[in-house]
DNA sequence: CCCTTCTATCGTTAATTCACGATAGACGAT
DNA sequence: ATCGTCTATCGTGAATTAACGATAGAAGGG
């Protein structure tokens, strides 16, 4: 009956795990959901980091929509940023990258199920 | 002069390519950016192939929800359907899901900037 | 103190998204 | 033909997104 129980909690915890794991895939492909977003990502990653008022420079857009760009990368967790007098800093966050990575590669065919297709 | 043009033309076609990689992985990662539609594609991948109704089974959305969601992974690419009689047959899209996850996995820090971390 | 630089936030507007119920159309069975 | 199953589409309403200009507040310099 505990032993019982115990597994039964186990899969639970399985079960919530997955669930977790999915929401925080649709929240981070949802930050990287539009291109401007991924320009800044691809941007911070390509040199030591930067300032808002860089990313203008780079982008057709004005600085509040910029900042509001950065804000939501900030909070799904991919980048971050430093204050640097009156400025900030931004970076990317390595791990919350390599975690989206991790989850987007563990999209994959379940076993037996490889390279099916359905007939279109 | 027709050289420095033609290396020119190659530095334009680098950009395009680059600037429509880009719109790509926004594309893909807008139509993953809602849990629902994660969860349809998870689904699909863990079974043969499905129709619209088991998805509305598994799902706690009403049909006509699921019936847009697919939709719009459908649009971005990422799943195909298959008439099958009054009935449609998905499956997630091999190839789209590996382009996919080759644009993430290009998400890597330039030259000499590995693990750069900005003090935060 | 004033001025400049820099960025986040606010407010506004228009467009898009997301959920639902209703329904049309395709298909198969009787 | 009718009926049932199945799904895409339509219309609706509420919420969210994405763009902008204006501005407040932080920081530094003279």
């Amino acid at each position: 009956m505990a032993a019982k129980r115990g597994y039964r909690d186990a899969e639970q915890g399985r079960a919530q795990e997955r669930l977790r794991a999915g929401a925080e895939l649709a929240g981070f492909a949802k930050a990287l959901g539009h291109p401007a977003r991924v320009e800044i990502v691809r941007f911070l990653l390509a040199r030591d980091s930067c300032m808002c008022g860089d990313l203008v420079d780079h982008l057709p857009l004005a600085q509040s929509t910029v900042s509001q760009h950065l804000r939501i990368l900030k909070e799904a967790g991919l980048i971050q940023g430093a204050i640097d007098g009156p400025r900030v800093c931004y970076c990317v966050a390595p791990r919350a990258l390599a975690r989206f990575q991790g989850l987007v590669a563990d999209l994959r065919p379940g076993p037996g199920l490889a390279d099916r297709e359905c007939e279109a």
